[in-house]
RNA sequence: GCCCCCGUAGCUCAGCGGACAGAGCAGGUGCCUUCUAAGCACUUGGUCGCAGGUUCGAAUCCUGCCGGGGGUGCCA
């Protein structure tokens, strides 16, 4: 165990500190350093027995073989060490080296109560804020989009949610699939039927007819292909009608991201066109570098540590052997790009797992150009969306899902729902209640494994009132705010002091001050699920209290007051964690 | 061939160095004169793919194998 290196979580700098987790490491680290002159990493965990208290600090027994003396009395004297003031009922020494801890009810009462009082919610700001380059969306122009670019999309906005909220400065990047030798055709194509390329209403079937031609018309592809280096060498006509095109895919693409509820905006479209200006300089430098070389004609890089399937290395093809520039030499432009112009210091590229080995090797070239000097780039790498048959999901004819159709069918199911279970709410707010769970249904479900798995898409699970999913999360919140509207109704306030009493009490507050410790963890991994899981714990652990503590008819006016204050805690921190994710609260369902 | 990812309860998956492995679904048993039952409580169910190794301690780290998926030079 590296006793050196230390958790980094971020704490408020506004006082006490409200997450105990964050506490406990604070503390612990000091105690470790004060008791053998260094620091030793505290390993503070959630107990998973009650048994064995609120928390419990790991670190001991790793420690005792570092410093040479007995776990359990290196633990004792960690526990003597530990300044923690008012915060803790119970330490104790347990088992070969554990310390368990109890925090005093009191403590917790009044961590929920700045929690409350915070806009934050507890969670904290990080430290050095980082300047956070998210790729992600990225759909292709002249194509609809279709499930393929749902994960993308969703996860990408929830990252870019959760960066922001811990005061990263995000910069978003829709790196649109707007350049390249297909427009050669579809422009061809668009001549050919005497259109401009604008108001197109099936963007698939131009591609699709485009394509047949290019198959199998070989004037047509002669003529396409004429097209492209018109493209390239800036005709304007042929740049009007790419220009129309484009302008005409991102009006599909901005209803898409309406309906799904996604962040990106127009300006933060920096497609592959954007880079063709910087391909020569980016190129030169690279070659001024040494890290270029011809290969059976094309220009290549090759990384170290690549090798093909005979074992040869692995190129990178920057420039193809017929001149043009590659996909590399675009990915490449893009990387530095965002290093020196945008001045990313951390860069993430939300991209189907597929193409691993490609930001592999990207990565690897960027780094020996030496323009990752003191910049993380990361792959944020996402599974497959499968059909029941596990294979790729695809309608029943074969074809690719377009996003448009599976977000009505989800409105639509969700709809049928709606109705049935509250028919007392107006057209209108079933309608939006509808919208709500659908889109938040197909998005939670994205989210809610980790992001490397294929899924299998499932419409009934992903919409299903009970387990782990968005309806039920809603619900959970819905269900808060109804009784938060009675309250104020009947005059009564929430307030401390803030009791912790009951177990289901207890439970739902520890959750409710792990908010901090969930959305810093989900930015650190860029693992959506992480938070996922958080919010479903304090959907759970707040239907439990919600079942054995009454609220508005406690038995006393200040319990009361306390429980509605929890309450409308966790209304909030379950707005907030879900607002992360891109999924909408209604107000009652 | 080589590289990457995955293999945990019947199903879908968390956990990824710490105390007897967790949740949801499905199955079983209860709970609506009481704050929204789109809910809750209890319960059945596991050689953590297999074999070695490192460690005081391994589902978690290392090696090898088995099974599944993906990638592997001019598409992105």
């Amino acid at each position: 165990m590296n006793g050196l290196t230390l958790p980094v979580r971020a704490t408020d700098d506004g006082g006490q500190m409200r997450d105990p987790l964050a506490l406990l490491e604070a503390a612990g680290t000091a105690a470790i350093t004060a008791a053998f002159g260094r620091p030793f990493d505290p390993v503070v965990r959630r107990s998973q027995r009650e048994q064995f208290g609120d928390f419990q600090i790991n670190g001991a027994m790793a420690i005792a073989k570092e410093v040479g003396r007995p776990p359990r009395e290196v633990a004792q004297t960690i526990v003597d060490h530990l300044s923690l003031g008012d915060a803790v009922e119970k330490v104790e020494v347990a088992g070969p080296g554990f310390v368990n801890v109890t925090l005093r009810p009191s403590w917790l009462g009044a961590a929920v109560e700045a929690a409350a009082s915070d806009a934050r919610l507890g969670v904290a700001v990080v430290g050095a804020p980082e300047t956070v380059v998210v790729d992600y969306s990225s759909p292709n122009v002249a194509k609809e989009m279709h499930v393929g670019h749902l994960r993308s999309t969703v996860i990408g906005d929830a990252l870019v949610r959760v960066l922001g909220y811990l005061g990263h400065q995000v910069v978003r990047q829709n790196h649109l699939g707007d350049w390249g030798t297909q427009f050669g055709m579809l422009i061809e194509h668009l001549v050919d039927q005497g259109l401009d390329g604008g108001g197109i209403a099936d963007l698939n079937a131009l591609y699709q007819e485009a394509s047949q031609r290019f198959k199998d018309d070989e004037s047509f592809a002669e003529r396409a292909r004429k097209r492209v280096v018109a493209l390239q060498g800036g005709d304007p006509s042929t740049l009007a009608r790419w220009d129309a095109l484009v302008a005409e895919s991102q009006r599909h693409f901005e209803m898409g991201y309406a309906r799904l509820g996604v962040t990106l905006e127009p300006g933060d479209v920096r497609g592959e066109s954007f880079y063709n200006s910087l391909l020569d300089e980016t190129v030169a430098e690279l070659e001024s570098l040494g890290l270029l070389r011809m290969d059976e004609g094309a220009l290549c890089a090759f990384p170290p540590g690549f090798t093909g399937r005979d074992g040869t290395p692995l190129p990178l093809i920057v420039r193809k052997s017929d001149g043009g520039y590659g996909y590399a030499a675009t990915d490449l432009a893009a990387i530095r790009y965002r290093v020196r112009e945008l001045r990313a210091t951390r860069i993430a590229y939300v991209v189907d797992a597929r193409q691993g080995h490609h930001f592999a090797m990207l990565f690897a070239v960027a780094q020996q150009a030496g323009w990752l000097e003191g910049v993380r780039a990361e792959h944020v790498a996402f599974g497959t969306i499968l059909g029941p048959d596990g294979r790729p999901f695809r309608t029943r004819e074969g074809d690719t899902v377009k996003l448009a159709d599976l977000l009505s069918e989800a409105v639509e199911r969700a709809a049928a729902v709606v109705a049935d279970k509250s028919p007392e709410l107006s057209d209108a707010e079933q309608a939006a209640v509808a919208r709500a769970v659908g889109i938040g249904g197909v998005k939670y479900f994205d989210l809610f494994n980790d992001r490397v798995k294929d899924y299998v898409f499932d419409w009934d699970r992903m919409l299903a009132k009970e387990g782990n999913t968005a309806p039920y999360l809603q619900y959970a919140h819905a269900r808060i705010r109804s009784m938060l509207r009675r309250a104020e109704a009947e005059g009564c306030v929430p307030a401390g002091p803030v009791v912790v009493e009951h177990p289901a009490e207890r439970a739902l507050v520890l959750a409710l001050l792990g908010f901090n410790d969930a959305v810093h963890t989900t930015a650190q991994h860029l693992e959506p699920h992480r938070l996922c899981t958080y919010v479903f714990e304090v959907a759970s652990e707040f239907t439990a209290f919600y079942e054995s503590c009454p609220v508005l008819r406690a038995e006393s006016d200040a319990l009361r007051s306390s429980r509605l204050l929890v309450a409308a805690l966790t209304a909030r921190v379950l707005a907030t964690g879900l607002d992360l994710l891109g999924i909408e609260t209604p107000e009652r369902m």
